[in-house]
DNA sequence: GTGGCGATCAGAACATCGTTCGTGACAGGT
DNA sequence: ACCTGTCACGAACGATGTTCTGATCGCCAC
């Protein structure tokens, strides 16, 4: 009947040395309950109410210990980036080893669905981000590539990957939540490219294919693989070294 | 006393032929009016509400000529797709067209500040976007771009512009707003990367300077030549062409 | 000319949201 | 033992998108 974890504890047993019978309610365990609904249900389930709720408070008491809604995410932001695992640089693979930190970082991101909205809204300057760029400004130097092109490479790259984290979020938003409904999707997307008149879109309807083949993963690496390209472009060759960017 | 724009016409004066004296508020008069409030102030400003108050009406009369806000959406961004200036495609400059494309999109959306968030939410399919899409693949194909890598390329080019328009939003909705208060941003941000440990930070602390310079067009144009000279070094060489893809 | 019907309009209401006001209770210093 | 200041939190404010329910209007068949 009686349930053991809600029952309050008996007025007789007073906790001694006044341990405070009220719920401590810190920023950090407020960051933890926000961070449990969003992994949870969705950047849109997550509101300051129902962090309250999951408190067993009321939403004016998470405003002691939270400026407003975009401080809290800003604090979930540099949480999540501290999962960011950062690669150790390696000349002779740099390439390689930002195409797969870009995917990685894909990976974090929707873990948390919706979040990478938020991490668009600032240039990240929390202790976790700057770790984080610094190891991949770190990738790049090893692998010779100017500074000019460096510094502004990061950026880009960031801008991409969020990007994309971003429109899967939305995807998912709209429905289109398993893999089943993305093919789904696709499915219908490619019928009506079928349908469309050849006269007036020869060039559509002749790749109908090659536009509406391949998942969310193929199409997030080429373009990272696009972008570590581009920038290869701008690398000084280095003697006795192949980086294929001739293909 | 009276104000001209507002008295109602005396009941006495009927207007011929039935002309309806009530507004005849269709989908079109309604995107019209969203667009005015979009470009005057802002995506956050666009409610059905305001939609309506600027039609003099309530909010639920919308709902006749249009399904919800989403489509609402869906139904301006493919009419600011048709302000987008399709290149007709040359051969010989097709990484610039491509270039120029993607920065007069990004000054198109960012003429709209908000809308480039819905606009990311779906694979566009409207008339304006099939046509641009069209128009984008046939310089892609002039310039001897495969098929296969051509399709997934103006995927990945408007994710991008679409999210730096997007991201600069963002920013503008966080008070960044002038040139000025950019520029001031950015200041801060230089300062305080110099203010870092450089023993922690030996990469970031030694090229601020590259981390920092630059404006926002100059960041977009770095991306989108990076896209397309990630691009061109799957494009098999021509007789007699310079791609300039090495060094 | 007139009656009726279907499309269109709009007021009110519902369930949310982020945020603020004012009050209450508790802890520690004096 | 009182006083003070910090923290907690119910209630409320002004928004939002959307729906329910009538009311109203124009057009068409008769």
């Amino acid at each position: 009947m009686t349930e053991a974890t809600e029952i309050p504890p008996p007025p007789w047993r007073r906790p001694k040395k006044s341990t405070r019978q009220r719920r401590p309610l810190s920023q950090e365990l407020i960051v933890d309950t926000a961070m449990r609904i969003l992994d949870a249900e969705g950047l849109d389930a997550l509101s300051m109410r129902r962090v309250a709720l999951e408190l067993q408070t009321g939403p004016a008491s998470l405003y002691a210990h939270v400026a407003n809604k975009d401080e809290l995410l800003e604090l979930m932001i540099d949480r999540i980036t501290g999962e960011l695992d950062v690669p150790v640089p390696d000349p002779d693979r740099w390439q390689e080893q930002i195409v797969e930190a870009g995917m990685e970082a894909h990976r974090v991101w929707t873990r948390h669905p919706g979040i990478a909205r938020a991490a668009l809204a600032n240039i990240p300057l929390g202790p976790n981000s700057l770790r984080y760029s610094e190891a991949l400004l770190s990738v790049l130097r090893a692998g010779g590539v100017p500074d000019e092109r460096a510094g502004w490479f990061v950026d880009r790259l960031s801008l991409y990957v969020l990007a994309d984290a971003f429109e899967d979020s939305l995807h998912h938003e709209r429905g289109r939540r398993t893999e089943e409904d993305a093919r789904e999707y696709f499915e219908q997307v490619r019928t009506y490219f079928h349908s469309l008149p050849p006269g007036r879109f020869p060039v559509i309807t002749s790749m109908v294919d090659a536009l509406v083949g391949g998942d969310g993963d193929e199409r997030l690496r080429y373009g990272l693989e696009l972008l570590v390209r581009g920038l290869a472009s701008y690398v000084p060759d280095r003697p006795g070294t192949s980086t294929g960017q001739a293909g």
